[in-house]
RNA sequence: GAACUUGUAGCUCAGUUGGCUAGAGCGCAUCGUUGACAUCGAUGAGGUCGGAGGUUCGAGUCCUCUCAAGUUCACCA
């Protein structure tokens, strides 16, 4: 044995379990499985400090193989929809290209071909961390079968009536070019001005007078005396000199501006809302490029932040801009580009979610699906309590397309995009150039069709025909799904679940659904274990997991989230090269308080380092003692010396203790025990105290190592597999691997007691 | 505006249901070490556990208030 622990040997290790199948279990109807789903990663992604928690499953999952129970930890990688074509497209930037020089089969293609690439290196690294994940139960998110389920989700939602395309304001990023849920919508605090504008007879303010040109309404509360007489009677919008009634609603607030609003429909979420209840029309003046239409001469096709400038000017001019004040308010942004978020309305494809999250919210209440910690329980039930309509449907080409189809003939109405034969974007009705292209054209340069909410869409296409006109000339809706949508029903996809017939479901699904615990990083509760739990009950009535274990995020030593631009990040590639991943693992659990931030520091990484080689070495000396009297009676006998007794029982104390600690999911408090007891009672006292003597310590030396070894295995699995392959045949002749040896519990509690 | 979290040695953090003479790692000081390990050992300095009040035989641990830091949620034009 060498005389430090070299990380090089841990590869051969991680090949040592996967040569002996040690990670994919066996169904066994006798015995209860243990089953976790990994959090899939983005397959795009490089490894950070937040995989390398995944340390916590691993743990789990380790203990619980020891424990002789079948343990089933599902690896599977994520495309990632809108995150991975975001960063494609910076990629696409770089070489002066964008999205729009590409028909949408191109665009995909080169997407796949990139992440493919980043998809090995993301497996390898979790190998790296010794994860003992079932490769051969691997799983990525666009494959066909995958696929298939996800379809038929969606088709059943749509039979079911949980299903609609609807024409309401969404949170749109011109810049990413597509709509977002509200999970997705960053919102930020601005100093921005507010604009009083005379209306004619009344006096409004806004923040966004480049609007103005789509106001239908001017709304007062009811309640507003100083506004009563004017109710019925007309405003005027000015430079467009139109009238526009004035109504009362109560969600004007009275005290805010002048306590009048412009009512906007197209352009903001509370004035759409007035506008539905009021019947108003909904006329817009930003298209979805961003640019403004339906205007007047000079603003029209400028950009909303210049189009303000302008406007405001031509106001001023006009005498019609009464007063300007500052404003702090905040405004969304796009969580990815950072771009103001502009309401547009825009059809979209929407979930019904509320009947589909009773049956959550009553399972969580009831506690069949447990919440640690606790504090996020409530959290989870207000959001699942107020929980909207999902938006399903995002405007970029790297995801499966939603199953549905339109026909041009019916509907010339549609709207196209599309690259032409000489590489020029054509967009237009399909009636102004159906004349000018051909279909064949259109369908293979296409990059999205917008068809009005009013249009017929159907979802079974076996003949590419029409079933209402039998024409051909149809196209797949261009919207694809919300990664959620996919990600959200990973758990019932990768086992094998049958949506059409549930009955049909694989035999893995059978056994290891519902799954044992659900372990993440809080800040995809809502995202993904919110909506995993949606689908989970929708297809199944159980849900996906019985215990969600919330673990927070890694931080540096100051307490800052790892970031690029601040230069704290510890990459966890690296750090295995260097100190080893036991070192890493344990640097990420050790001392860390239940769903506590989890500072890591070289420092933290470097000690731990120290402890794993402590290990290999403390293991080092037992061997060669060993060594020394090969003629040693191995068996503990019946009766042990004091001293033995003594450390015996600390050591029994400590299998308690380190037991229950996992069991309760206090991995920093299990660790920490250990550490104490194996460096200073193991090697500092008890090595110490038996340099003296001869072969009569070898038997308990060996009982307290190997126990060790085992406690230590969930924690450290590298060194601990490595030293114990090293051990005599004698000692490993029933469990040559360590990582199926079975957990240890106290012995010779009898001669304790007396 | 609402909710939640955190505040313990120089630094980063442990401390489960109240029993602690308050711990660890790193750092610091002094000494030691040719055979498990200098990625080591021994000894030591360093804290009135953010502040104030309360419950209790007993509080870092429970309650109230207060100060500070942070996070999340919310339709305010």
């Amino acid at each position: 044995m060498d005389k430090h622990y070299q990380p090089s040997l841990e590869p051969d290790i991680y090949q040592l379990w996967l040569d002996k199948k040690v990670f994919t279990p066996k169904i066994n109807p006798k015995r209860k499985p243990f089953t976790i789903i990994l959090p899939l990663p983005n397959a795009n992604d490089p490894m950070h400090m937040g995989h390398a928690m995944f340390t916590i499953e691993d743990i789990l999952c380790r203990y619980h193989r020891m424990l002789g129970d079948p343990t089933l930890w599902l690896p599977g990688a994520d495309h990632a929809g809108i995150e991975t074509q975001f960063v494609f497209e910076k990629k696409l930037a770089q070489n002066g290209k964008s999205r729009f020089d590409y028909d949408r089969q191109t665009l995909y293609k080169m997407i796949w071909d990139y992440v493919e690439k980043n998809r090995k290196i993301n497996q390898f690294q979790l190998k790296e961390l010794g994860f003992s994940l079932d490769w051969t139960r691997y799983h990525y998110s666009l494959e066909p079968k995958i696929i298939e389920q996800v379809l038929a989700t969606f088709r059943k939602l749509h039979a079911d009536k949980l299903l609609y395309r609807g024409e309401r304001i969404v949170n749109y990023c011109t810049h990413c070019g597509t709509a977002f849920s509200e999970l997705e919508i960053d919102h930020v605090e601005k100093d921005d001005f507010l604009y009083y504008l005379d209306y004619g007879p009344i006096q409004i303010a806004t923040t966004r007078p480049e609007t103005i040109f789509a106001d239908v309404a001017v709304a007062v509360n009811p309640q507003d005396k100083k506004y009563k007489k004017l109710i019925g009677q007309q405003a005027i919008v000015p430079l467009m000199s139109k009238t526009i009634p004035i109504i009362a609603d109560d969600l004007v607030d009275i005290n805010f501006g002048t306590g009048a609003l412009k009512i906007t429909p197209a352009h903001d979420t509370t004035d759409f809302e007035i506008g539905q209840k009021h019947k108003l029309p909904t006329i817009s003046c930003i298209e979805l490029s961003g640019k403004m239409t339906n205007t007047i001469d000079g603003i029209n096709g400028l950009y909303p932040k210049q189009a303000r400038i302008k406007t405001l000017e031509m106001l001023e001019k006009q005498g019609k801009l009464i007063k300007t004040t500052p404003l702090h308010h905040t405004v969304g942004i796009c969580y990815r580009c950072k771009n103001t978020i502009e309401p547009l309305p825009v059809p979209q494809w929407y979930v019904k979610t509320k009947p589909l999250a009773k049956p959550v919210i009553d399972s969580i209440k009831k506690e069949d699906t447990e919440v640690f910690p606790k504090r996020f329980k409530k959290t989870y039930l207000d959001w699942m309590e107020n929980i909207h309509d999902w938006n399903i449907s995002r405007q970029i080409v790297w995801g499966p397309q939603i199953p549905a189809w339109y026909c041009l003939d019916c509907h010339p109405d549609i709207q196209l995009n599309f690259i032409d034969k000489n590489g020029n974007i054509v967009s237009g009705k399909y009636q102004d150039i159906k004349e000018k292209y051909s279909f064949e054209d259109i369908k293979k340069g296409l990059q999205t069709l917008n068809a009005p909410v009013s249009s017929k869409y159907f979802l079974e296409n076996t003949d590419n025909s029409c079933p209402h006109c039998s024409g051909h000339h149809i196209l797949q809706e261009t919207d694809t799904f919300d990664t959620w949508f996919l990600s959200g029903q990973w758990p019932l996809t990768t086992l094998g679940f049958n949506v059409v017939d549930p009955k049909k479901s694989s035999p893995d699904f059978n056994y290891f659904y519902p799954t044992s615990v659900l372990d993440t990083l809080w800040d995809i509760l809502f995202f993904w274990v919110g909506r995993m739990m949606i689908f989970g009950f929708y297809l199944t009535g159980k849900t996906p997991f019985k215990m969600i274990h919330l673990h927070a995020k890694v931080v540096d030593e100051k307490g800052q989230k790892m970031s690029k631009s601040k230069g704290n990040v510890i990459n966890p590639s690296d750090t295995v090269k260097q100190s080893g991943a036991d070192a890493l693992r344990l640097a990420l659990v050790y001392g860390v308080a239940p769903a506590s931030n989890i500072a890591l520091s070289q420092d933290k990484i470097k000690a731990q380092s120290h402890f794993v080689n402590k290990i290999w070495n403390a293991s080092r000396f037992a061997l060669m003692t060993l060594d020394r009297f090969p003629k040693a009676s191995f068996t503990l006998p019946k009766k042990l010396h004091p001293d033995d007794q003594k450390i015996i029982k600390k050591l029994n104390k400590l299998i308690t203790s380190v037991t229950s600690d996992i069991e309760k999911y206090r991995f920093g408090q299990a660790s920490e025990n250990l550490y104490q007891f194996f460096w200073h009672q193991f090697c500092d006292s008890y090595l110490e105290s038996i340099k003296n003597k001869g072969a009569t310590a070898i038997p308990v030396l060996m009982h307290l190592l190997i126990t060790q070894l085992k406690l230590l295995h969930p924690f450290a699995p590298f060194v601990t597999e490595a030293v114990y392959q090293q051990l005599p045949p004698i000692f490993t002749k029933k469990q040559p691997i360590l990582a199926t040896a079975s957990w240890p519990s106290p012995i010779h509690e009898k001669t304790q007691k007396s």
